[in-house]
RNA sequence: GGGGAGAUACCGAAGUGGCCAAACGGGGCGGAUUGUAAAUCCGCUGGCUCUGCCUACAGAGGUUCAAGUCCUCUUCUCCCCA
């Protein structure tokens, strides 16, 4: 029997995309069989990623290996997403020197709640298309016995494999048992909703074959594991939150466009690798061009996908007006003061620009501070301030704020 | 169980009785420069009612005119031996 035509072609377009968004593939070969005979049987496949929700934004680091999610749906395959409740009330050690503070049950749930809403920007959510799973759903219900049970399904010795942990012991840092485990837990996901592929950051290399090991051993199909590349951070560090380099799913078309912005120049091809929807040749031509104008089509691409083309275009022509003109931005915040004038620091403390009066004389004595854009330096100035007309406090080129007190 | 080392600001790391709100590096934030950046240069980087005062060097006590620095106990970590 042949294979229809349309099954050929779709599955190269698959296979490109594979190509494109992998570091990583264990278990290459069989992949393409699986492909195979999912169409054959007309049984889709399972494609799991797991994200454990231990902090509030969805970065689009972590979109890298939704975005193959994506693919594997647009091709008929089943997403299967688990949000990690369960890991995340141990703390998931992975890439970092330190342990992640094991978070409480209601801060996990309340991350998991915004989780879905960020993730479902890139995803299609809709339950025929996809399956959502919370780990806590059989980790919630074990008792130390099973727990035991797991932790027998791997050795001291191949734990302290991972790099991770490696690293930590040679710099004489503590790796806790509880951290251990971590690796056991992932992997049980996989039997749990027995998947057929497993998506992740190349990060996460080591636990993703602990869930083909474990799935051997429970004797299931082991996953094919793909790992994606880490997409950097503006600075070209690891993307991450603590380092304040992370562009959030989440956040606005103005502030997203700007972020991507201010991303090096040397970071740009990985970016536009991972994150734009464009094509290989299209990509190549906007490199080879000015480097401005190059980051503006990433920009612009990236938020577009996220916001749609008239917040990208919108928030382009505000980034030029602001950073490269240095107007004032057409919306700026503004906040009510009770008092009719304050001192200038404490103004600026009130207004919420700076954390503390100090950090407001810090500021003014550098020459970072207007007010109704002339320079001030002056802590102790008497700001008067109206009901009516606000007053425009701004600190550098980025953070400013209209400020006008309550009318009596 | 025994022995040894250690815990300093966002991070790394100096400091072993006064000159310590704490060197130095990274990060961050401002300023200059620019193509939005990056790089470079300069400044800042605990709080306040700010030429002074208050709180800080794991925690609690103590010695001293004076303690990050000395003593005691507690907590945590690492290493070696069992």
């Amino acid at each position: 029997m042949g294979r229809p035509i349309q099954f050929i072609i779709a599955t190269m377009q698959l296979q490109n995309l594979v190509q494109r968004f992998t570091s990583d593939i264990v278990g290459e070969e069989q992949f393409e069989k699986m492909l195979v005979k999912s169409s054959a049987d007309n049984k889709p496949l399972r494609v799991k990623f797991g994200i454990d929700p231990t902090f509030t934004d969805v970065h689009l680091g972590h979109s890298v290996p939704i975005r193959l999610l994506r693919a594997f749906q647009d091709h008929g395959h089943l997403p299967v997403l688990i949000i990690g409740d369960g890991t995340a009330r141990l703390g998931d050690p992975t890439g970092r020197n330190e342990q992640r503070p094991a978070l409480t049950a209601e801060d996990v749930a309340r991350n998991s709640a915004t989780y879905l809403d960020q993730i479902g920007t890139i995803l299609d959510l809709d339950p025929a298309k996809c399956e959502v799973r919370h780990n806590s759903e059989w980790f919630g219900g074990m008792n130390f016995f099973d727990a035991l049970k797991l932790a027998s399904q791997s050795t001291a010795a191949r734990l302290l494999e991972r790099d991770d942990f490696k690293k930590r012991m040679q710099q004489n840092q503590a790796v806790h048992l509880h951290e251990m485990m971590y690796p056991l837990m992932q992997g049980y996901d996989s039997v749990m909703v027995e998947s057929d592929v497993e998506l992740g950051g190349n990060d996460q290399l080591f636990n993703l074959h602990m869930g083909r090991r474990m799935q051997e051993r429970a004797g299931q199909r082991p996953q094919i594991c793909m790992t994606t590349p880490l997409l950097l951070g503006t600075d070209g560090r690891k993307m991450s939150k603590t380092y304040g380099n992370h562009v959030g799913l989440n956040a606005g078309s103005n502030d997203m466009y700007g972020k991507i912005m201010s991303l090096s120049d040397d970071g740009m091809p990985l970016w536009f690798q991972l994150a734009t929807t464009m094509r290989d040749d299209e990509i190549s031509q906007c490199l080879a061009g000015h480097p401005r104008q190059a980051k503006d089509a990433l920009a612009r691409n990236i938020t577009s996908q996220i916001h749609g083309d008239d917040a990208a275009n919108a928030a382009a022509e505000a980034f030029v007006q602001q950073f490269v003109k240095n107007k004032i931005p057409d919306e700026i915040n503004e906040c009510i003061v009770g008092e009719s004038a304050m001192k200038l620091a404490s103004l600026l403390k009130e207004a919420g620009l700076v954390a503390s009066t100090s950090e407001a004389r810090r500021l003014l004595k550098d020459g970072a501070v207007k007010v109704d854009s002339e320079s001030q330096s002056d802590p102790n100035w008497l700001v008067e301030l109206s009901a009516t007309d606000a007053v425009l406090l701004q600190i550098g080129k980025r953070r400013m704020i209209n400020v006008r007190c309550a009318s009596s």
